[in-house]
DNA sequence: GCCAACGTTGGC
DNA sequence: GCCAACGTTGGC
């Protein structure tokens, strides 16, 4: 099983509303960007993900959900009424996917991206490298094992 | 709120 | 196909 880890917005969807109702299926739409559409493409029924939190107060992994439904045509992009709404996207060709997630685990405690950057082994991880945007990324086992262990 | 870094758009 | 302008991301 491939293990990812995808940015959110805790204010948006957080690890709060996963752990909320372990067994509700959250729709991760909203994604924009195509390197970070390819890898949600790409992931599996079963695949683990680290959910990080961003542009909040305590920035870092916060827990661990996995896939329950492999990608398929986000709907946001087609509704009107949807921030995520793409007029330029074709109804029979759609440019973007989502995924269904649900919740896993918290981790015991949230890992800074402070500490994330400091610990060796992860610096081929896009999220610690300096002015990287991607919100969707593959993690390596070794890097998933290496950020667990300093949990 | 600031702003550097980035991805996308669109004119040429 | 280039690249300047623009909008967005996201840490600080």
């Amino acid at each position: 099983m491939a293990k990812w880890l995808a940015k959110t917005e805790p204010d948006e969807c957080g690890i709060d509303d996963f752990a909320a109702d372990p067994r509700r299926a959250i729709v991760w739409e909203g994604v924009r960007n195509y390197q970070a559409r390819n890898f949600l493409s790409d992931m599996a029924v079963g695949d683990e993900v680290f959910i990080y939190h961003s542009s909040c107060k305590h920035i870092g992994i916060a827990g661990i959900v996995k896939v329950v439904r492999a990608a398929y045509p986000d709907p946001a992009q087609f509704d009107p009424a949807s921030p995520y709404f793409d007029s330029k996207s074709p109804a029979d060709r759609p440019r973007w996917q989502a995924v269904d997630m649900v919740f896993v685990d918290r981790l015991s405690r949230l890992l800074p991206l402070e500490e994330l950057k400091s610990l060796p082994g992860l610096a081929d991880l896009a999220l610690v490298k300096k002015g990287s945007r991607l919100s969707v990324m593959p993690v390596s086992q070794a890097e998933w094992d290496i950020i667990l262990k300093a949990v």
